[in-house]
Formats: structure tokens, C-alpha cells, sequence
DNA sequence: ATTTTTACATACATTCTTGAATGTTTAGTT
DNA sequence: AACTAAACATTCAAGAATGTATGTAAAAAT
């Protein structure tokens, strides 16, 4: 075949991210080979190349168009700032949870940054990428643990940067460890009582800051 | 070189290990060769092959002698089951945050785990093998838990299943993110406080088993 | 209508890596 | 002292993946 239409090119352009979906979840990164990608998606490494500039250039915009869900949040987040901030950051978690649990293109992309993708060499710039990303994020829940202290939600000596990473890490690790094994409990069920457990726990006994001794 | 005495040989095991230890936590798994394993022990891919069966061999061996803080911590476990037991599961997740913020080597290996390997093909045996000595370590922290319930530290009602996969999320995110950036925050530090977070949150709001409808 | 790109396919040269095969001492063993 | 086998080193054949270079047919531009 020769060329086709632009929008042709475009499809095949999303045959080539969803292929690599697919290649990346099953084989992992460092064993998938362009061709491979390419035959999964119909074309030749030709194709592969034309449209990327290498695997690297691949992973990169697989995981670029990834994030939409975490982003959709970030806006979400700002807007519901002002009444109730605990609250948001609960229904954001919770949400979250429940986004990955029912989307299977998110599993398998989230599958493959935790456990189909080696942290080293070009990858880490792709890598760090994602991690400015979601830094943004996390700034957010900042902002919303701050207000959630100015609000009298939490204790004013709250170490808002400690509970922010201990939301992250929890969040992070349940995501991961779920999706070893998926079907080892229903996450959107009980998503919404492990969000609180950690939510009680930062109201009942948050880290503190400690005082600059004078 | 020729033959060395078998003590000479144990030692070149070690020397291998070692050297595993580094370059898969500098290269990554995938892009380690034998050769550059070799190498950094100061001698030729013969002798990997001698003592390893090939790349996956030696990292099964390399994470089999890792575990021994996860060990040591289930042995504590069982031992100071009978007074506090959510006492007893603070101190081991404390201690075992702890333990990793202090070893290097430790620090490296869980780092190959989580971000240098990707959990594919062979690899998937190693770590199979491994999640099962973790899935023993997790059945402890269920039983520490179920007596926490049988001593009135925890509502009668609690979800024990749920709550152990919260705790378990928790800490398997927490070494994973701080493992990113190990010098953002200090881990020995912080881990009491973080840890309390979670535990009060269990004791405030734990995740509740749903009666079956009668 | 022609020229120029686009959007690929095909072919090629180069480089790595692996597994196995074979060689070489020398430590134990009898 | 002779023999066996341990503990490596060295070499080799074979396949595979990458990047690039080149071919090509149709779509756009003029």
C-alpha cells in the first residue's frame, strides 16, 4: 500500500498507540520490539518510524495521553476548593480509584509504568515528564489540605507537606497493588472506605510540624 | 586464571551478587548483559554461568537473600502477638520503613524491584516466588489484626481483610515513592508519624464487613 | 497537469547478545 | 602419582534488533 488520506495517517497514527497499549502490557517495554508494535497494528516498522522517532518517542505520548483522568481531577480539585476541602480531596481520591477500576485501557497503561517499564536510560526522561505532571497534582492536594487547615478541618499544626505524601504514597501503592492482581477484591466498592480510613486518620492524629525550638 | 579453592569460589558468588546488585540498579534488568555483570566482578561471563543458571537465576538469587528484614520482621510478629497487637504492627511498620531508610543495599534491591524490572516473561517466576513469602508475611499482619479485634483495640465489625490491604498499600507505596526520591524528605524521621496516621485511621473509621442481609 | 510531499514499505548494514562448545588449569580424591 | 572434576576463560555460530537509506504510489499543492 501507498499513501493514504490524512486522516487515514491519523488512524493508523491510534492503531500504533493502542498497539503498543496492547505489546507494551503484554511483553513489556524492554522486549517489545518496533516491529513487533508495527505488526500488531497492521504496518511495518516503516510505518513505526515515520509516525515516532523511536520507542522512546512512543512510550512518551502512550503515557501522554494517558493522564487525562488525573488532570480532569486537577480541574475538578480548584473548582470545589472553597465549601468543603476534605471533602473534595475524598471524593477526588475515591474517584480516582474508581476511574482506574473501570477503565481497562488505564489498567494496562498503569500496569505497564508500574511493572512493564524499566525506570533507566531514555526512559527516565519520559518518565519525568509524567512526574512534573503529576507533581501539579499533588500540588493541588496541597492547596486543599492547606485550606482544609485554615478551614479548622484539620488541626493548625498540621505538617501539610507530610500529609500530602502519606495521601500520595497511599494512593500510589493501592493503585499498584491492586493491579497485581485486579481480581482480588472489587476496588470501586471498597474504595470509598479505604479513602476514608486514611481521611479519619489524617483528622484524628495528623503529623505535626515541629515547632522551631526558641 | 585457573581453579581457586572452593572458598575462593563462594567468594566470586558473592562478588557476583554484588556486582548484580549494582549494574541491574544502574542499567536496569533488561539492558544488564552477563558480560556487564561479569565484568564489575572482575571476571568473565564463564563464570556467571558456572554459578547462575542465566539472568533470571541469578536475580532469584539475588532477591532471595534480600528478604531478610521482611523475615526478621514476621518473626517479631508472631512473638509479641499476646499484649498490644496494633502496638506490635506500628513498631514493624516503623521498623521496616526504617530499616529501608538506613541500607544502602536495601534501598538498591527494592529500587531494582520497583522500578528497574519489568514483570514479564521469567521474571514473572522470580517474582511469583517472592510474592509468596510476602503473601505469609501479610497473613501475620491479618492475624495481628483479627486479635487487635479479639481485644476490643478494634471494633468487632472491622473489614480485618480490608484493612490489612489499606495498611499493605500504604507501606508498599510509601517505600516505592520515597524510593524516587529518597532525599526529599527523611524517612527515619517521618515514618512514626506517618505510620500513627494510618493505625488511627483504622481505629477511627476502619472499613466495616457488610452483614449479609437476612 | 505537473510537481512536490506525504505516508508509508522494503532492503541493508551494523551491532549486540546469547547459548553452547571447547579449552585450561588446578584442587581434591584415591 | 594419577585421575577426576571443579572453576573458571575463550571462542564461535546464530539470531535478532536498530537505524538508516532507499523505493513508491497516491494525495495535495501549484
Amino acid at each position: 500500500m501507498a499513501r493514504r488520506t490524512k486522516t487515514d495517517a491519523q488512524r493508523t497514527h491510534a492503531a500504533l498507540l493502542e498497539a503498543a497499549e496492547r505489546v507494551f502490557f503484554d511483553k513489556g517495554v524492554a522486549r517489545t520490539t518496533l516491529g513487533d508494535i508495527a505488526q500488531a497494528a497492521g504496518v511495518t516498522r516503516g510505518a513505526v518510524y515515520w509516525h515516532f522517532k523511536d520507542k522512546a518517542d512512543l512510550l512518551h505520548a502512550l503515557f501522554g495521553q494517558a493522564m487525562l483522568p488525573m488532570e480532569a481531577l486537577l480541574v475538578e480539585l480548584d473548582a470545589s476548593a472553597g465549601a468543603d476541602p476534605l471533602g473534595a480531596l475524598r471524593s477526588m481520591c475515591v474517584q480516582a480509584l474508581c476511574s482506574l477500576a473501570q477503565s481497562a485501557s488505564q489498567q494496562r497503561i498503569f500496569s505497564i509504568l508500574f511493572y512493564k517499564c524499566e525506570n533507566v536510560g531514555e526512559v527516565v526522561t519520559v518518565m519525568d515528564h509524567k512526574l512534573a505532571r503529576r507533581d501539579e497534582c499533588l500540588a493541588g492536594v496541597e492547596r486543599l489540605l492547606h485550606s482544609a487547615v485554615a478551614q479548622g478541618q484539620l488541626p493548625a499544626q498540621t505538617d501539610v507537606f507530610l500529609s500530602q505524601q502519606i495521601l500520595g504514597n497511599f494512593m500510589a501503592g493501592s493503585m499498584r497493588e491492586w493491579l497485581a492482581n485486579p481480581g482480588s477484591y472489587a476496588l470501586e466498592q471498597t474504595a470509598p472506605a479505604m479513602v476514608d480510613v486514611i481521611m479519619a486518620g489524617l483528622c484524628a492524629k495528623p503529623p505535626l510540624l515541629k515547632a522551631a525550638a526558641g
